[in-house]
DNA sequence: CCTAATGTATATAGTAACTATATAGTCAAG
DNA sequence: CTTGACTATATAGTTACTATATACATTAGG
C-alpha cells in the first residue's frame, strides 16, 4: 500500500454505499457530502474514508433526522455534540424497536386468526372448556348515549396504544345474560381485547374461564338474532344454561370483506351444566 | 347502545387515528379511505368500524407498502389474499427488525467509544493484559495495487454487511511486525473488525490476547512515524520487544473532527517481556 | 487509431405522501 | 346575532429522492 491515496468514481463509490449515483449528486448539491476532489472535467472523486461519513449519514437518516439537520450537525461537529446525539438516537431507537416488536405481534396474531378461520366450519356450534384468559376492558357502555359511546371508544383506543396492551387480537364486545334473555343482543356492556401476556398493575381486567358454547355468526348486526336462536336450541340439547356473559368477536370484517353480510362474528356462549 | 350507529366528523376521527386530518382528506381523495357519509354541505362522517381499517392501512404503510398497492388489496380483499399479504409483511418485519437491533448496536458501540475517549489522556501510553477478542478479518492487504486495495475493501465491506457481522465497532487495520520494524508503518497487513459476540462458521476469525502496549496518535498518517517513536521509547523503558502484529483503529475521525490534524487514532503494540 | 460501449456530467421534470396556506362556508354557545 | 371553532375546497410547497434527456469522457476491442 502507498502512501498515495486512491479515489473512487461516483459510480464505484455508490456501489460501495449501496445507493443510487443520482443520491450523491443530491448530497453534492446540497453541500451534504461532497466529493474530496472534483478534477477539471468535473468528475468527482470520493476517498474510501468518506464511506464511514456516508455512513453516519444513513443511519441518522434511517432514524428519522432530516438532512437539513444531519447538514446542521456536521456544521458543528465534536465528540461532544456526537455522543448527546447518539444518546438522543438511542431513545429514539429504542422506541422504534418496541412499535416493530408491537406491529410484529399484530401480523402474528392477524395470521393466528386467519388460519384458524380458514379451517373453521362457521355452522358448527361446539362445547369447549376455555382456560383462564385475561381481558383488558374499556367503561361500561349499558344504555349510554352515542356521543358518551364514542368518546368510551375513543378512550379505550387511546388507552391500549398508551399502555401499550394492543395485543393485534380483535376488539370484541361482552354482553350480560340480563340482556341477551331480553333479546337485546347490541345492548352490550364492555369492549375488550384479550391480552395473552398481561401486564401487572393494570386495572379493568377480568379471568375468563369454564365452559363455552361457540359458534359463528355470518352477517350484519341485523340477523344475529337467528344466530342466538341456534344457539338456545343446541343449549336445550345439550342441557345447557346461560351463564353470567357473552362474548364476540370479528373473526371476518371489513378487512377481509367487503359487505356485511359476508362478515363472520365469532360469539361465545359462558354456559353452566345444569343438573 | 341503539341501532342507529353514530358517524364522527373529519376531525374527530383524525384525532381517533392518531393522523393529520389532511391526510384523510387525502386518503378520500385517492379513493383508499372514504367516509361512509358525506352529507349534502359536503361534510364528511365516519364510521366507528372504519378505524380498523384505518389501522390496517397504517400498518402496511409502515411495511413500505405504497398507497396504491394498499388500495389495489382493499379492491381485491379477501381473508386468502389478506393471510397471504401479512405472511410475506411477517418475513419483511423480521428483517427490519433485525436491521433495527443492527443499528441500535451500532450506537450503542458508539455511545462506548464516545464515552471511552472523553475521559482517556492521549498521552498516556499504558501496558494492558489484553483479553481474548475474536475479529474479523479482510484478505491480505500487503504490497498491493491502490485497484486491488479498494477491492478489498469493498469485499470486506460488503461480507460484513451480508453476513450481518457490522458489530459498529470501527475498522481497524493490523501490521505486522516485519513492517514496523522496518519503518513501514503504513505498510498495513488486513482491515479487521472486532466481534463481540463471534459467530460459528466464519473463516477470517484470529484471536487475540495477551500483553499489549497501548497509545494514541494525533494526527493525520503523515506524522505518525513520531508517535511510534515514543512507543519505541517506553518499550525501551519498559524492557519490551515488540510481538507478531500492531493494531490500530480510529477513535475520533471525520466524524466527529473537521480536519485530520485532530484525528485521534489507538494503536495497540502486541509485546514481550524481554527476559 | 477508430469505434462502440460504457462511463461521467448537468439540467430539468416527475414522484409519493403528505403538509401548509388561503379562502370561504357552517354550526353551536352565549 | 355574533363570535369562535369547526368544516370544505383549491392550490402550492416540501422532502428526498428518481427518471429522463442531452452531451462530453474514458476504455476495451478490432
Amino acid at each position: 500500500m502507498s502512501k498515495k491515496e486512491k479515489y473512487l468514481t461516483s459510480g464505484e463509490f455508490a456501489q460501495l454505499c449501496k445507493v443510487n449515483k443520482q443520491t450523491l449528486f443530491y448530497y453534492d448539491q446540497i453541500g451534504l457530502l461532497s466529493p474530496i476532489i472534483k478534477n477539471e472535467k468535473g468528475y468527482r472523486f470520493y476517498s474510501i474514508h468518506q464511506i464511514e461519513l456516508f455512513n453516519v449519514i444513513d443511519l441518522l437518516k434511517d432514524l428519522d433526522m432530516s438532512l437539513k439537520d444531519i447538514q446542521h450537525y456536521m456544521n458543528n461537529k465534536s465528540p461532544e455534540r456526537f455522543l448527546e446525539l447518539m444518546h438522543q438516537k438511542k431513545e429514539e431507537i429504542v422506541i422504534k424497536r418496541q412499535e416493530i416488536e408491537m406491529k410484529e405481534k399484530l401480523i402474528d396474531a392477524k395470521i393466528e386468526l386467519m388460519e384458524d378461520a380458514a379451517q373453521t366450519d362457521f355452522d358448527q356450534i361446539t362445547l369447549t372448556q376455555l382456560p383462564e384468559a385475561t381481558l383488558y376492558l374499556s367503561r361500561n357502555i349499558e344504555n349510554i348515549s352515542n356521543d358518551e359511546f364514542v368518546k368510551v371508544v375513543s378512550d379505550f383506543i387511546d388507552e391500549l396504544y398508551i399502555s401499550k396492551l394492543d395485543s393485534g387480537y380483535p376488539i370484541g364486545v361482552i354482553t350480560k345474560r340480563e340482556h341477551i334473555l331480553k333479546g337485546e343482543y347490541t345492548n352490550y356492556s364492555y369492549l375488550y381485547m384479550e391480552q395473552p401476556t398481561p401486564k401487572q398493575g393494570y386495572p379493568y381486567f377480568q379471568a375468563v374461564k369454564g365452559y363455552f358454547l361457540s359458534g359463528y355468526h355470518i352477517g350484519g348486526v341485523a340477523t344475529v338474532n337467528q344466530t342466538y336462536k341456534r344457539f338456545f336450541k343446541e343449549m336445550d340439547r345439550l342441557n345447557l344454561v346461560l351463564g353470567e356473559y357473552v362474548f364476540e368477536e370479528f373473526v371476518y370484517d371489513s378487512i377481509v370483506k367487503n359487505n356485511e353480510e359476508e362478515y363472520v362474528t365469532k360469539i361465545m356462549l359462558h354456559v353452566y351444566k345444569k343438573d
